[in-house]
DNA sequence: TGTTAGATGTGATGATATAACATATCAAGC
DNA sequence: GCTTGATATGTTATATCATCACATCTAACA
């Protein structure tokens, strides 16, 4: 098990990196990485937050690479069809994918009261509904799992 | 491990059980069962599958009992708050709850083919998200375990 | 060079959800 | 009985999230 959200981190290289992965791995696949594209993983691994389609498109707007939602929308597709961005149902929004090109069942930790979503990986979790799911002859093609409440730092009274 | 969803039942049968439970549990608990309440889980136990906000508003309208989304939109919290319903994230959409008034974290099953959620209890699955966000300092408050796939009948080529 | 597949631009609309405020109901306490 | 407070409902308007439909562009390639 291991999550990405909570602790600090070097913010400059978790992007670059994840940047860089997310263009290899365009590469390998033969993927098409845009600049609308290669702009929206930016714009999500900077912000390192859970953020909305609309939010994203914000952006965007401001850089004149699009103005409208489906612009935003459609790259997001893209991202998270590839692995490279998760949806979190729960908020209806999206963020960078913490270990960009690797097959994962991620589940989310998501604070309610100052918003930060952890990325964990709880591949226990994820084989026991798959496991359940076969014994009931439901195929799992794709699995949501997210926990609703308070992270560490608001937990211990902390400022949000 | 259980599921509710897939099996065929006596639907009669489950809808006036469900309802009994519903009405004992909110008198046990001091709870308002209101008409509009008690109208919108009988509905959700109709129709027995996953109905966004709006069908069941359509229902309530043409009943009489409210024509404005908030009126909807507030019996469904009450029931979802009070463990009567489940919001599948998913499909941002509501379904009655196969076994009201128990405390549990239910997973569900959703077919993208037929559109059947089925309702499964994957205790483990969801005692293990909890110990890892424990270990990470992390309160759970809620938890959403969905899966996305095919269910039995579609699996097996059965018409839809 | 014509064709095609994938990507983008853009206007309109659909679908989901809540804010804000007025009104109603009812039980508790004076 | 009357006031008060808590809870629920009615209603208008609006906020937020998401997709459709169709035109255009571009690169790959037979």
């Amino acid at each position: 098990m291991d999550a990405v959200g909570f602790e600090r981190h070097d913010h400059a290289g978790c992007i670059s990196s994840g940047l860089q992965t997310v263009v290899e791995t365009c590469a390998e696949r033969g993927l098409q990485l845009t600049p609308v594209r290669r702009r929206v993983v930016e714009i999500l691994l900077q912000e390192h937050r859970a953020m909305g389609a609309y939010d994203v498109l914000d952006h965007l707007r401001a850089e004149g690479l699009g103005s409208q939602p489906p612009v935003a929308y459609r790259a997001l597709e893209f991202l998270v069809k590839n692995g490279f961005a998760h949806k979190i149902e729960r908020l209806n929004a999206f963020i960078a994918c913490a270990h960009p090109g690797m097959r994962h069942a991620p589940a989310f930790l998501i604070c309610r009261k100052c918003d930060v979503v952890a990325e964990a990986h709880i591949a226990d979790a994820a084989q026991t509904v798959q496991g359940a799911s076969d014994a009931l002859g439901f195929t799992v093609e794709r699995m949501v799992i997210e926990a609703e409440g308070l992270c560490p730092a608001c937990n211990s009274g902390a400022p949000a």
